[in-house]
Order: C-alpha cells, then structure tokens, then sequence
DNA sequence: ACCAATTTGTCCGTATGTATG
DNA sequence: TCATACATACGGACAAATTGG
C-alpha cells in the first residue's frame, strides 16, 4: 500500500461497445427514439461516436438480441419494439435450465388463468367474446387432429388473457402457457373423453364470461385445469419430474431474417 | 425467369456470427456444457469455428446478452445461469415501452399475491417463516426511512413467493413487484397511516401462513393490497395512467463488470 | 514483487455479396 | 442493367489487463 492519500475514486470505463449500447438504449427507452424509426448506418454510427466499426457492431449485437433494435429486410437498423414473444422464449429457456417441475408450472397457470378468468369476465368486449366463440368452433372441427387441437387451445387460453385486458398478466402467462404444448397431444390421443371435457370446459367459461359471471367462469376454469392434471397423471407422468429440453427450440437460431 | 429446371431449393446460410452463438446455445441448453464451466477463449473458438475473432464476438455479445455466457473476473468466458433478474429487467423495459398502467400493475399483483400467498401457506418451511418475520423486525425498526421500508417490503413480497416454492410464479411476479418501488415510497411518505398497516398486514400474512391458513392468509393480503391502491389514489395519481419511465434503468449500462 | 505469456479490447484496411434506385 | 450504398466477414495489428511462474 502506499503513503499517497487516496483521495480519487478509481476510474473504471465500461468497454467501448458497452457505452455504445447503452446510449443507443438511454435514447429509445426515453423515447427519443420510436420504434419503426431507423437508427442510421453503421458508418454513422461509427463517425458519431468516434469507434470502429467492429466495436459498433458488437454493441449492435447486444440490443439486436435485446430486440431493442432490428434490421429490416435490407438489413438496416430500425428502432424495435420488445414483443413478448421474444421474452416468452427467454422466459422458457431459463425455466428449462432451472429444471421447473411440470407442477410448478401446473400450479403457476391455475394461479394465472383463474385470475384472468375473472378479470374477463368482468371486462370482456363482443369482440373479444366472438373470438373465444371462434376459436371454439374450429376446435370441434378439428377433431382427430390433435396438433391441431393444442394450437387451438393454447390459443382459446390465450384469448382469455387477452379478453382480461391486463398486458402484464398476459406476459406472465406465457411460460405457463407452454404446459400445453406436447403433453396436451399425449393427453388428446391417449385419454379419449379429454377432448368433449375440454370442449365443454370451454363452452361454459366462455359462457360465464359472457353472462359476466366471474364466480362461475373460475369454477369451471378450475374444474378445467383439474382435468388436465388428472389426465397428465392417467398418461402415467410425473408432476415432480422437471420439464425437458423438448421445450426449446434454438432461440438463436431463430434470430435469421425470414 | 430461366427455363433451366429449377431443382434445387435456395440455400440461405444464417450469418456466421449467429451460426456461432446457436451453435454455442444449443450445447448450453442441451446440457453439454455446464454453467460455470469455461467456455474457452475467443482464440480456441476461432480455430473451432473456423471464422474471424470479430465474428465471434459477436456472436458472443448475444450469447452474453442473453445471460447464456458470462465474463468472469477476469473477463474469461464461462457459462452462464440466465437468472431472474436479468430477465426481469427486460421484462420491466418492455412493459414501460408498452405503456402498461398502474391498473394493470396492480391487478397482475393481485392475482400473483393471492395465488402465492395461499401457496406459501399450504408449503412454507420453518426457515423462510423466520425469514418473513426476520423482514418484519427490520420494517419495523426501519420506520422513518421510507427507501429502506419499500426495499424490505419489496422483499417481503418476494419472500412470500419463495416460500410458495414456485419459480414459475416467482419469475412472473418480477414485474409486478415493481410495483412497490416509487410510489410506494410516495405513499408512505404521506399517508401516516400507511405504515402501521402495512405491518399488521405484513403480521397477520405470516401468521396466517404459520397457521396453515390459506383462506385467511389470501383475506389479509387482499386487503393489503387495496390498502395500496388506496393510498395510490389519496396521494392523488391516476391508476388507469401509464407506468413512467422512471421504472427504468439502463440495463446496458449494468451490464459492466463489477 | 517482478517478468513473460496470454487474452481481451480496440482499431485499420479490404474484399465480397446484396438490396435499392 | 448498372451503379451505389451498405452489411458481412476477413486478416492483421497493438495496447492494456490478467495470469502464472
């Protein structure tokens, strides 16, 4: 140690591409910047702030993942706007590799869907009831399908949320929501009068939401969500066993341009 | 068009930078490479991939973006654990963005308490008990500090939902939780009654989770959170108005090395 | 506590493919 | 069709920080 009085803070300079991606987020979180608005080349980019171009770009990167900046078809910067989706997979790998159980995930969307049921029914538009009534419908159509028939439900539960107006709920949902994808299917084809209670299941919530019965619709939501559980366990799986790498799918692979 | 038989399908190669950082994602969430685990330096996967040490990077900047690598002390690359707050903050960012309201804050939150608080009642351990009562103590003795009272009240909450033992809910309450943070500050600064209520409520939750109460413990929390909601609107603000950007901080910016 | 080797952060210059007008 | 602008990718370079003897 030395006999020097200390008296300066020690200077630590975040990395170049850092402050680089930090300023680019300052400007759109405060909205100086709107999504769709494009952000100017790289090369401007390079010239405003006084970097190379390769530690513009790698600052980029970082947003770009964040999904605060996107390129377009022809690759050029644009102002994003985090969509769920793109939370909800992030959200879904992080639950994998924690090894989430299938019941915490069972007991998280009971939670959430009962809440949201109630809200529906309370705020629920024509609008929104004619898309449950829909979505209803295609169901019974698509009987035999059953890809086709988890679409649809995780759909109709969806729709709930979206009926219950609340954004937050509906981000919250989505890691729950993925509980439906392929055990759902075993379910259908194995437990043969799990879709007539599902289809039932749905008509009178829909109901209830419509009559404005919030009571009701989260009786039967309950009911519903017993039901899956009971079928998840006929199937002879185990709440206690944690969801698999079956759940993900490559988000970064994902990230090409369409 | 060319008349020459077009037999063979475009070819549409992914950028070499995300053909690294998926390559590198899928033996993270395939379990080959475990967290904590180097990840080698940016030399070694040059010579693996075959590719310039700026695309790497690149492909690194998402990877670490995305929490799926982290650089340790002494910026080496090891594998990384994406936990919770990470995705939080991203979450909170695009709420804001999205122009959530306090409405929909608050209603998530009442979905998400309510449903925990009976969960934590049928689950808790003597250990987060003592952790619950220990943040009591600590509130209490906090009184005329409102940032240290709205910390431990926020960590209060946060208890409740690790004592619900369920990450799925724990996970989906990080927005909501952010909630608490200014405008209860706000609140308690100017309704005195505030505080006292606050940690009876606080009380009589744990003691209902003690008893093994679920139905008391979701009355009491119920009421304390429209405690909350009143106070927001004694002190005057608008719960249908967007939540501010003063949610915010620059996660970007957080991101340095500490 | 010093030194040598390694590794990261940053930069420069250049070549190539592709979208747009 | 052609020219231009731009993103992608490469190779090489050097300073600063870190590690390990």
């Amino acid at each position: 140690m030395s006999d020097i009085a200390e008296k300066f803070e020690r200077i630590n300079p975040a990395p170049a591409y850092l402050q680089v991606a930090a300023a680019i987020e300052k400007e759109i979180t405060s909205g100086r910047l709107r999504p769709g608005e494009p952000l100017g080349t790289e090369a401007a980019l390079v010239k405003q702030f006084g970097v190379n171009r390769s530690t513009v770009r790698e600052g980029i990167r970082m947003l770009e993942q964040a999904g605060l900046v996107q390129r377009d078809s022809s690759r050029r910067l644009t102002i994003g706007f985090p969509h769920y989706e793109r939370l909800a997979s992030r959200m879904t790998r992080a639950l994998v590799l924690h090894e989430v159980t299938f019941r915490e995930l069972w007991e998280a969307a009971l939670v959430l869907d009962l809440g949201a049921v109630e809200q529906a029914a309370l705020r629920a538009t024509p609008e929104t009831l004619a898309e449950l009534d829909a979505n209803i419908a295609r169901t019974e159509a698509a009987a035999g399908d059953w890809t086709a028939v988890v679409e649809l439900d995780t759909q109709w539960h969806g729709l709930v949320f979206k009926a219950a107006g609340n954004r937050v709920l509906q981000l919250a949902r989505e890691p729950a929501g993925l509980l439906n994808l392929p055990a759902t299917e075993l379910i259908l084809e194995r437990v043969t009068a799990a879709l007539p209670r599902l289809i039932d299941a749905h008509h009178r919530i829909t109901d209830a939401i419509r009559k404005r019965d919030p009571a009701e619709a989260r009786l039967w939501m309950k009911r519903h969500l017993h039901d899956w559980r009971r079928g998840f366990e006929r199937i002879g799986k185990d709440l206690d066993r944690p969801i698999d790498q079956v759940y993900l799918q490559s988000t970064a692979a994902n990230e090409r341009r369409r």
